[in-house]
DNA sequence: GGCCAGGAGTAAA
DNA sequence: TTTACTCATGGC
């Protein structure tokens, strides 16, 4: 993996394993869209970029020259997906998980911000992926840092709590209003250290989680995978009991899959879910 | 107009 | 320990 940076766009080469098609259409996060001029765009960190693939080896970054760490990280590009490919075959073995796998091929898991990753997935209860990019973008106009035209950061833990459960509430959050209120309060004050709790190991973060109101086992393994870069964390959501159902009717020892199981959980989510086949 | 959406809290059995 | 009901909202 080589990268070069010039005229304001990095270009990274030798990637293998990479669809930024398939890694912001995945459902992992909300905040990145199809540009009107192409390629795909949107804010992590505070920061804007714009990703163009022409090919399979090849991604281009529009972003600040300092950015290109955060940017490299965020999409996980330091992973080796054939490894993690191999590792999560071995131990499911079966046609299922290696059509998934085909499927998505190209798919990163993000490492995201662990405070937005809380908020959005606590949005994402009982929604749906369209109506979460709306409330979440929402939040983010109405209280998030304003860093150019139409463009606005993920709030901060404050301005999320300033806005109040009414204020919440009013951005049609519904049921939702006080659940982000009490995570946002947590994390103010410290009853929920987000630098504290990424120290702790899979189990005891997934159970401090779950101490917020509003946060149960599927959003607390969403978070964990997603922003806190916990990989074994096995998300359980309406698409995933059907995956579970139809093929693995047994039964599946989620306990087995490893290091990787949340990998293998995006895979088997992705083919279901945009029922690629 | 009922059903569903990357669920969780609550009460009841 | 599971099961049924409820919670706002919007698309279909």
């Amino acid at each position: 993996m080589t990268t070069t940076y010039a005229d304001g766009r990095a270009v990274i080469s030798g990637l293998s394993d990479t669809d930024i098609n398939q890694i912001f259409d995945c459902g992992q996060c909300f905040r990145f869209d199809p540009s009107p001029r192409g390629g795909i765009e949107g804010i992590a960190g505070g920061h804007y970029a714009h990703f163009t693939q022409n090919a399979p080896d090849t991604l281009e970054i529009e972003c600040e020259r300092d950015d290109i760490p955060f940017w490299t990280r965020f999409l996980s590009l330091d992973v080796d997906y054939s490894a993690v490919k191999a590792d999560i075959s071995s131990r499911f073995g079966g046609d299922t998980i290696a059509a998934a796998i085909k499927a998505g091929a190209g798919i990163r898991i993000l490492r995201q911000d662990a405070w937005e990753t809380l908020i959005s997935f606590i949005i994402s209860q009982n929604n749906n992926i369209p109506r979460i990019k709306k409330l979440i973008a929402a939040l983010s106009e109405r209280c998030g840092e304003r860093l150019g035209d139409e463009l606005y950061a993920f709030p901060t833990p404050k301005a999320v709590c300033d806005l109040g459960e009414d204020g919440l509430f009013a951005l049609k959050t519904g049921f939702r209003a006080g659940y982000i209120f009490d995570c946002a309060s947590r994390v103010l004050d410290g009853r929920l250290d987000l630098e504290a709790a990424a120290k702790l190991d899979t189990p005891a973060l997934l159970a401090k989680l779950c101490e917020v109101r509003g946060i149960g086992p599927k959003v607390a393994s969403c978070a964990a995978l997603f922003g806190f870069n916990r990989t074994e964390a096995f998300p359980i959501d309406v698409w995933v009991k059907r995956v579970l159902a139809k093929y693995y009717p047994d039964g599946l020892d989620i306990a087995k899959l490893g290091a990787y199981a949340g990998i293998a959980q995006q895979y088997l989510f992705y083919y279901e879910r945009y029922n690629v086949k």
